[in-house]
DNA sequence: CGATTCACG
DNA sequence: ACGTACGTGAATCGG
């Protein structure tokens, strides 16, 4: 086995996390996932002889082909850089013979090792993330191991590999590559000849030679940029053959790993802190290197495997209601196996397989116990488990704690919240090697995974969490918010998550087909006036048609200097060229189409219905999200994009019930900043933003203009976001001047809200996050920057937190209320979607009037603010109804 | 997988 | 000189 080192510690370093690093900082992703390649070639491929390849420019000349090949490359990075000599180092402590020569590439050596080895009879594998290998199959002995991405996914290639894979033998490889050229080699190929075009030549043509012997058989274009391009080919083909000649002195059989210093190994696996690997080293490897590395305690759970309903009974029976942990195996939804701990000091887990959860006698026992209402079940991100029990029967109307969202309460900025994560900073424990992996680590397929043992795993560390999770709630304030908000919450949701909302296919399908060919005849269109064919959806080459070709007037530029090709600017140009209509009418409904007229038809469920996932951790400032599919961003501000809303529809026999909170987030500005003039308007239920206009603008309130009025609306709406006058005047498309008295002016009309703003900002530098009048926090650690701009947006952020936080806070005890209710009044209404301020129920019709009522009580009472909540209602055959 | 664009509250 | 309104998720391109 030949590995190309380079090429590996390059792959391991893109697949893996730069936030991998050991406590004293240095960054080790790399040197991570070359080492657990390194692991696992040796266990998967057992080679008799191993060696490792490294690239060694010459420190004072260098190669030719060495540097002309890798001009263009950009230079790795740094934190790339620092981990090669590491890995080197690995290799070298585990005596695995290191080859390089100075002035060499690695495949150019293990080029020369692996003739060599074939030369002498013996089988070779080449393991690289570098195609020039391809050109070393040519001989039944060697066959290459190529690296396709990440850390564990690779392809074995033979001769026959290689012909499938490039539809050329590998003697015809470097001839291939020649024409096609190879982008991370920086080696430009012929422009219109890819890997189809480039087989094809070398097939029918015997090589290069007979290439361009034969000019005359290609179609015209074909032949121009062969003829213009032939020496860049001829160069190609200097340039990547391998060398098999490298002067390296090193014999076949001499490679072999070594006697280990184990004592060597320890040392530098503790300094790397690769305690798992050390231990997967040991197994592999088969030598003797003492005890795991250090003292943290793993945790592993003794798990009890129910063989018969008698037993399960027993066991769960035993459990009775006292508190505990739960963990499930799902398959789409589906419960696999259930983990229950049973006691979490000895790290006893009962596992309960599929065939036991469907017997009578066992669900029996599961309602007395983790279904009791005295009970206190946790589990980490349980919603899913809860819709899996509730479809055997067995709800779960005790909960304690979700290790996930109790985490997310604490620290709502984490883009997840990995259970093994949790268990080694919230208890100093760590889940066993092969435990779920947490994100963007190895994966470990192939392997058997128990999923018994790995499920108990998690349930028991769930038990683990509990106490020290509740004790830091309680620490920061949050416990209240917990229980009797997020929490209850779960249920809700999951409810809602499972009845899912009814979809009118036939409708949605139709709104789809007149979208498809609206997209089609708009494509042609907008090619027709471009002048040339082009991917529309290319910003790219959209850029270079607008800005390049037709010469259009850049206007903003994008985050990364490019010009914009967004809606605003092609607003602006629409007077330049007629294709900037086109294009605009062209981008409304390719989204149309793409996001929700494929996109929702893709996600019908069962019995018609769409069943989203309502995620309770992801938004920071503790709203809900939606997604798979998103039912948050269902269009409603175009017509034709409102036209999706009709095919949402309650069940057959129900009617759809809409409400919504009016102007929540105002209402939370003038409550938060107690604003006598903005409470004052909500009291006497004015229109609000007349009544802002009307102050803003100092003229009486029957006089406002239109204009007046929706200058107002925007600035009240701009508010939560801590909007600047540009933004106000780029909204309005008014003078900046003009927008900053417009600011000015409202903030003196309502002096509250100013200093509700500064006092919002100050305090939340202050302490470094802010908090809902619920308790919700957010840290925001931009405010403490040393860079203005990032300053000014955490103060933004800081500004909204409090504001669209209240209101989601408010929101979601409505929910919470309101499922209560439903279910307190027997009604057979259902919740059936969520959106920030909204509610959808479905809802018998005999049923309508009281629900009505109930409904606008239940979101009107759930919060005491100094002004009224106010809420609309509609009703209607459709999701539809509720607008306009 | 980052960037861009655009749908919603 | 730069950037300029918060919070989401999905589709698409292209490195």
């Amino acid at each position: 086995m030949l590995i190309d080192g380079h090429s590996l510690t390059y792959r391991a370093f893109f697949a893996l996390p730069t936030d991998m690093a050991t406590t004293s900082g240095q960054v080790t992703n790399a040197v991570f996932g070359f080492t657990s390649m390194l692991i696992n070639l040796i266990r998967d491929h057992e080679p008799d002889q191993i060696a490792v390849a490294f690239d060694l420019p010459e420190p004072t000349f260098r190669h030719e082909s060495y540097s002309d090949y890798k001009a263009g490359r950009t230079a790795a990075p740094d934190i790339l850089r620092q981990q090669l000599g590491l890995v080197r180092q690995v290799v070298e402590t585990l005596a695995i013979p290191i080859l390089d020569r100075s002035g060499f590439e690695a495949d150019d050596v293990i080029a020369t090792l692996a003739t060599r080895a074939r030369d002498t009879d013996t089988d070779v594998i080449v393991v690289t993330g570098d195609r020039d290998a391809y050109q070393l199959v040519e001989d039944p002995h060697i066959k290459v191991l190529y690296n396709k991405r990440g850390v564990s996914d690779y392809a074995l290639y033979d001769e026959a590999g290689i012909v499938e894979r490039t539809g050329v033998k590998p003697t015809d490889y470097v001839e291939y590559a020649a024409l096609r050229g190879d982008k991370s080699d920086n080696l430009d190929g012929v422009p219109g000849v890819g890997e189809k075009t480039a087989a094809k030549l070398i097939n029918t043509h015997g090589g290069i030679d007979g290439i361009y012997e034969n000019l005359d058989a290609m179609t015209p274009k074909l032949r121009e940029n062969l003829t213009l391009f032939e020496p860049q080919v001829r160069r190609n083909l200097e340039l990547m053959p391998l060398l098999r000649d490298v002067d390296i002195d090193a014999e076949i059989v001499d490679l072999q790993i070594g006697g280990i210093d184990a004592e060597a190994v320890r040392t530098l696996f503790d300094f790397l802190e690769f305690r798992a690997l050390y231990d997967r080293l040991n197994v592999v490897l088969g030598f003797d290197g003492g005890p795991a590395l250090s003292n943290v305690e793993v945790l592993e759970a003794e798990v009890v495997r129910a063989e018969n309903p008698a037993e399960a009974v027993a066991a769960i029976g035993s459990l009775g209601t006292s508190a505990t942990s739960i963990a499930g195996e799902l398959a789409d939804g589906v419960l696999e196996g259930l983990a229950i701990v049973t006691d979490s000091q000895a790290g006893d887990v009962l596992w309960l397989s599929q065939a036991l959860l469907h017997n009578d006698r066992v669900r029996d026992a599961l309602r007395n116990s983790i279904g009791s209402v005295d009970s206190a079940v946790s589990g980490h991100d349980i919603k899913a488990l809860l819709r899996a029990l509730a479809g055997l029967d067995v709800e779960v109307p005790g909960l304690w704690l979700d290790t996930a969202i109790a985490a997310y309460l604490l620290e709502p900025a984490e883009s997840s919240y990995p259970l093994g994560s949790l268990l080694t900073r919230f208890a100093s424990l760590e889940l066993p090697e092969g435990s779920a992996p947490p994100d963007g680590q190895l994966d470990f397929a192939g392997d058997t995974i128990d999923v018994a043992l790995l499920r108990s795993r998690e349930a028991l560390a769930v038990s683990r969490l509990t106490e020290p999770l509740a004790e830091s709630l309680a620490d920061h304030g949050l416990t209240g918010l917990n229980a009797d908000i997020e929490v209850p919450l779960i249920r809700v949701l999951a409810r809602m998550e499972h009845i899912g909302i009814g979809v009118d296919v036939a409708v949605l399908t139709e709104i789809r087909d007149g979208l498809v060919a609206d997209t089609e005849r708009l494509r042609t269109e907008v090619v027709d006036a471009a002048g040339e064919d082009f991917n529309i959806n290319s910003t790219k080459q959209l850029r270079e048609i607008m800005f390049d070709k037709l010469e259009l007037t850049p206007q903003k530029k994008t985050a990364k200097g490019e010009p914009s090709t967004d809606a605003a600017t092609l607003e602006k140009l629409r007077d330049e060229h007629p294709m900037v209509d086109l294009l605009l009418q062209y981008r409304e409904v390719e989204k149309l189409r793409s996001t929700y007229g494929v996109g929702l038809l893709k996600e019908v469920g069962p019995g018609d219905r769409i069943r989203a996932t309502f995620n309770q951790t992801v938004a920071r400032t503790g709203r809900l999200s939606s997604d798979a599919p998103n039912l948050h961003n269902i269009p409603v501000r175009s017509e034709r994009g409102r036209a999706f809303r009709k095919a949402f529809v309650p069940a057959d026999g129900f009617v759809m019930l809409v409400a919504d909170y009016n102007q929540i987030e105002l209402r939370c500005i003038a409550h938060l900043a107690e604003d006598p003039g903005l409470i004052g308007a909500f009291e006497a239920g004015d229109d609000i933003h007349n009544a802002t206009a009307s102050r803003v603008f100092d003229v009486a309130p029957d006089t406002v203009t239109v204009e007046q009025r929706s200058k107002a609306k925007m600035v009240s709406y701009g508010l939560a976001y801590g909007m600047e006058a540009f933004g106000l005047a780029t909204r309005l498309d008014i003078p900046t001047g003009e927008a900053q008295e417009i600011l000015d002016a409202y903030f003196e009309a309502f002096p509250a809200v100013q200093s509700y703003m500064d006092n919002t900002i100050a305090e939340a530098r202050e302490r470094g996050y802010t908090e809902t009048l619920f308790g919700r926090r957010r840290n925001i650690p931009e405010l403490s920057s040393s860079n203005f701009r990032i300053r000014q947006a955490g103060e933004r952020q800081a500004m909204n937190a409090g504001i669209q936080g209240l209101a989601a806070d408010i929101f979601k005890v409505a929910l919470v209320n309101l499922d209560a209710a439903l279910a307190e009044a027997t009604s057979e209404s259902r919740i059936t979607l969520q959106v920030h301020d909204e509610v959808v129920l479905e809802v018998p019709p005999g049923e309508l009037p009281a629900i009505e009522q109930l409904v606008t009580t239940v979101m009107a009472d759930a919060f005491d603010l100094r002004v009224p909540l106010d809420v609309n209602l509609a009703t209607g055959d459709s999701w539809a109804a509720a607008k306009g």
